[in-house]
DNA sequence: CGCTACCTAAATCAAACGATCAGCTTTCTC
DNA sequence: GAGAAAGCTGATCGTTTGATTTAGGTAGCG
């Protein structure tokens, strides 16, 4: 027998074509799935949004569970990137303000992204493995980090003595709310939630809300 | 006169236990659609949750559209009626107490009902026929009326200066979302977001950053 | 060249879907 | 108390779902 072929596991080389339709049916899945929930999305849906044909999906993903994850894992690896690396830069810079730059930071990720939190309520409503796996996995560790940064805030009066938790819900419910319901929100108020003058002006008024007036001086005696 | 036959049409009565059951089967329905949204709610397991048989669904509803849109005009109307009864018994109140009363009210109705923010969440993250229907039937008049309120408090100062349509989506935002997510809520916090304390802490939470502390007084100078 | 990764096309599977029907039981009415 | 309608059920229709299979075609690499 070939001794060559048991010291050689599967070398696995993925081409490189093969990454660009994998991102394309991610992309797709990330759509599809946090518009009409898992369930109402079907694998057919995606596949004609991705531009390739069904069975593909299940050649790239062992199946829809995998691909949910696997999609769902590179929206909220981004976000958690984008906010670690928005916190490096501010290093130095006093906590107030550094705060204040990533609640901005926040909003804009979920105007731009309003997938996030459609996924968040899609699954979270209701107990199962999909919500353990996505808070273990990724809500979690932000929750975790934000807290403790309201906390702080809190604490020295930056912002109002709330809770943490409360303010939590608060911050990720009047941040990105307005853009997970983008079209409910044109037709409401004719303002486009994906202007980025739009985007700004909730930054500002979310950051108003909680940090006061931007002078940094608030409620001062 | 007892012409008897061509006279009557449909008499139509309906029996008491009719009543009972489209009640159930609407309670049920509202629940499953809600929580899996319209294409995931299935009629079977509609059907399962309300202890009634399948074939029933289409007895007393002529399609799972119109049984989705009996479903949510109960919601609604309950919310509707809720709020517009707790401002006539507030005629005569000051505007700003008027309005933090109201806030703590709607906090209240979606922390208890909250398949309310989820119905929404779930249709007008997408155009379609559906999110045209809730909007223009039941969303649109509430915004009105809210914006209205929220415009008017911003001018005399008892809200910070923000424009009514982000105040719109901050108050829709911060105020249910914990209540939404309310399994990850208690994963997440350990906060039972259906425990009274929690949800007075929630509204105090929100009105302390919408109207500044409890004593009237905001922005002293 | 030959091998393997990548992808299309078309057909198919069991399961679950919304909907319908004939028929049974209950309840009101005359 | 008999007849009729309302209320409800089991069986079943055609469709769509996720997934798999078969067959074939194209491109990169040793």
């Amino acid at each position: 027998m070939e001794s060559t072929s048991a010291t050689k596991p599967p070398p696995r080389v993925t081409r490189p074509s093969a990454d660009a339709t994998r991102g394309a049916i991610l992309a797709a899945a990330l759509d599809v799935f946090s518009e009409r929930g898992f369930d109402g999305a079907s694998t057919r849906k995606i596949a004609a949004r991705a531009g390739v044909t069904q069975p593909l999906l299940n050649y790239h993903f062992s199946s829809k569970d995998e691909l949910w994850r696997a999609a769902v894992d590179v929206l909220f690896t981004r976000l958690a990137d984008q906010l670690t690396a928005r916190a490096a830069g501010l290093r130095g810079v006093d906590e107030v303000t550094s705060a204040r730059l990533l609640v901005r930071e926040f909003i804009g990720f979920s105007a731009r992204n309003p997938q996030v939190h459609r996924i968040i309520t899609q699954e979270c409503k209701t107990d199962g493995p999909q919500m353990d796996w996505l808070v273990e996995r990724h809500i979690q560790p932000l929750y975790e980090a934000t807290a403790s940064m309201l906390a702080s805030l809190a604490e020295r009066g930056a912002v109002p003595a709330i809770p943490p938790a409360h303010l939590y819900y608060i911050l990720t419910g009047a941040g990105p709310t307005m853009f997970v319901l983008g079209p409910e929100c044109r037709r409401l108020t004719g303002l486009d939630p994906s202007a980025d003058e739009v985007i700004e002006a909730h930054a500002d008024a979310v950051c108003l809300l909680l940090f006061g007036p931007d002078d940094g001086a608030r409620h001062a005696p």
